[in-house]
DNA sequence: TTGAAAGCGCTACCAG
DNA sequence: CTGGTAGCGCTTTCAA
């Protein structure tokens, strides 16, 4: 239908080329594609017509230059190997692009820092930035405030610091774990630790360990794992099964590590759940396969990308209006095969 | 040590405000952040401490507009879901960004067409498209070919067209799990297929079923996936084992397949490798873990990347000087522990 | 409703 | 080496 072609420009179809051909002015060219302006009809027609003809397409890149706005968010996502975050980014970038915005991802390499990318982030300019690795300084967060950058960090947030930030409720989920092992009859539980510093990890365990002891459960072990990892979640489950007393269940910082731990115990010989229970932290699209069957605490990410993206308050500028806030959003418990019921358990009933 | 601040400004400094401040020309800031001008070394620092001072940074928006180049490469991505797609976009990403390159991606929504989503990258005047995900007209082919645009096809090629394409010789790959199997005793082996219609699932079944004929063994059994998904590969397993003959090996045409045929083979009681072996395609790390440990081609993503980025010809043009090819880079068998030897196998000595 | 003109922030060319 | 000047392609006044 569109017939391009014919010309061999290098040098792309302008306004102005448009304008020529129809006899009008460029300024008529730009009317026709702003959905506000005031143009006939009739004109606007004819434009859009030989625009399509000729192969133009509105320069985004000139007109941010004058609008001031690059339609363009920045998301800055380390941890792409991580079974977590590809299903995060896909959520984000869609639901980016749905409303009208561009995606431009940033992955810094491991050793680099978050205060090297920001910048050159600037430099182009971006509406916003996601922060979904590291988190943020408090001197490039107020840098970020000045320039009235929106900005929101994504499953972290700096807990003394004025910035807007979208996570899953850790602390309640590392309580709903262990109030689901206690009911279920589990005597001896076990936490193994993720990313040492990181506050998901740190919330996970506070939320269990004090939700443990309000049951009465006051020795939780708690096992460094030292990384969201596979290979951490295994080598930590090695140590574990060294202490003189085994567990009764364990409950992981995240998905990845149980799978490690998962892989260790089987290999032990040990039968999940009946010797041990497992539960995790994310569910993960792997955490439903059959080979695991995982119970776990589920990131509501379609919730938290929404949030966030509120939260950038792309296109009206109300995000300026909004305190800086951390939003907290409640994760669910999947229950699936690598828990049970320990004999003596409160609850009686079977499930699934 | 960088002092910003002070300036409670919403629009940012300009190169005109540090040039006043300074008593010098606009030009002669710019010229400061240009690597090739012609400044005294004395005037140039002089610039750069001030701006740096002020917080300034060059709008490289703007700086594009003139330069006709903005530094920026389109990612087109689906499946962001299957674990191969991660790895594939972080090694992209951070070798895109080392060239000092920024990376705009989109993940086209499930039902889009490639058609709707290269206009609105062209818009964004991007350097250059990467497409990892569906294939290209020809229509569009001859569009970016005419507007200079460079355009490589990551992990897919069409057949008679003119474009650039990069990806794993998936006949010899095919191949290469023909000969091993054979070499290790089996006798009956089966295909399980993908993606129906993509060119990596029909190249990986043809090289493995030409070079099974050639070696002798011309029924081998097909069955269909449908998808590179867990699912498909679980459903596919469970439909083949119905058959009356059951094979003694399952080359399955991507590693999530393989993992969901595992778990399936597993819940049938069929002992891996004892009863079947598996094989898979593109060794994602899932891969390596114990609870699969499953042999397949990997996939040689760092070559892969490396040779469509160097296709893109980013900074200098001689991407218009190479005619369009298609680079096909070898894969190489990582045996694990989901195969074995057979009874009768030519090969007399165990591994791993 | 339309055209002319003034920039957005920058690079690039031209003199000096 | 430096300062002026002319745009890059577009949006947006301001008149007509």
């Amino acid at each position: 239908m569109t017939q391009h072609g014919s010309r061999k420009s290098a040098s792309p179809i302008t306004a102005e080329d448009v304008a020529r051909r129809l006899g009008v002015s460029q300024s008529t060219i730009s009317r026709a594609f702003s959905p506000t302006a005031s143009i006939s009809e009739k004109t606007k027609l004819r434009v859009l017509q030989t625009a399509n003809a000729l192969g133009y397409q509105p320069n985004v890149i000139a007109r941010s230059l004058i609008t001031r706005r690059t339609n363009i968010v920045a998301i800055v996502m380390a941890n792409l190997t991580d079974p977590f975050y590809p299903v995060v980014l896909d959520a984000l970038a869609q639901h980016i692009q749905s409303r009208g915005f561009q995606t431009l991802l940033f992955v810094p390499s491991p050793g680099q820092a978050l205060d090297d990318v920001l910048p050159t982030l600037l430099q182009y300019q971006v509406d916003a930035v996601v922060l979904a690795s590291a988190t943020v300084s408090s001197a490039m967060a107020r840098d970020c405030a000045e320039r009235r950058m929106p900005l929101v960090l994504f499953n972290r947030y700096v807990p003394g610091l004025e910035v807007h930030a979208v996570a899953c409720d850790n602390v309640a989920g590392g309580r709903r774990v262990a109030d689901f092992l206690v009911a279920s009859g589990h005597a001896r539980p076990t936490f193994i630790a993720g990313e040492a510093e990181a506050t998901t990890n740190r919330d996970r365990q506070r939320g269990f360990v004090s939700r443990l002891s309000e049951l009465g459960i006051r020795s939780c072990l708690i096992e460094e794992g030292g990384a969201y990892s596979y290979e951490a979640g295994y080598d930590a489950t090695k140590r574990l099964l060294r202490q003189r007393k085994r567990p009764d269940a364990i409950f992981y910082a995240s998905d990845v590590q149980a799978f490690g731990g998962m892989d260790m115990l089987r290999q032990a010989g040990i039968r999940i759940p009946h010797d041990i229970s497992v539960v995790g932290y994310d569910d993960v699209p792997l955490a439903a396969w059959h080979g695991y069957g995982l119970t776990t605490i589920r990131q509501p990410i379609p919730q938290m990308v929404e949030a966030a993206v509120d939260m950038l308050g792309l296109g009206h500028g109300d995000h300026l209006a909004t305190a800086p806030t951390t939003r907290l959003i409640l994760g669910t418990l999947v229950e699936r095969s690598s828990t049970t019921e320990r004999p003596g358990s409160a609850r009686s009933k079977n499930r699934r």
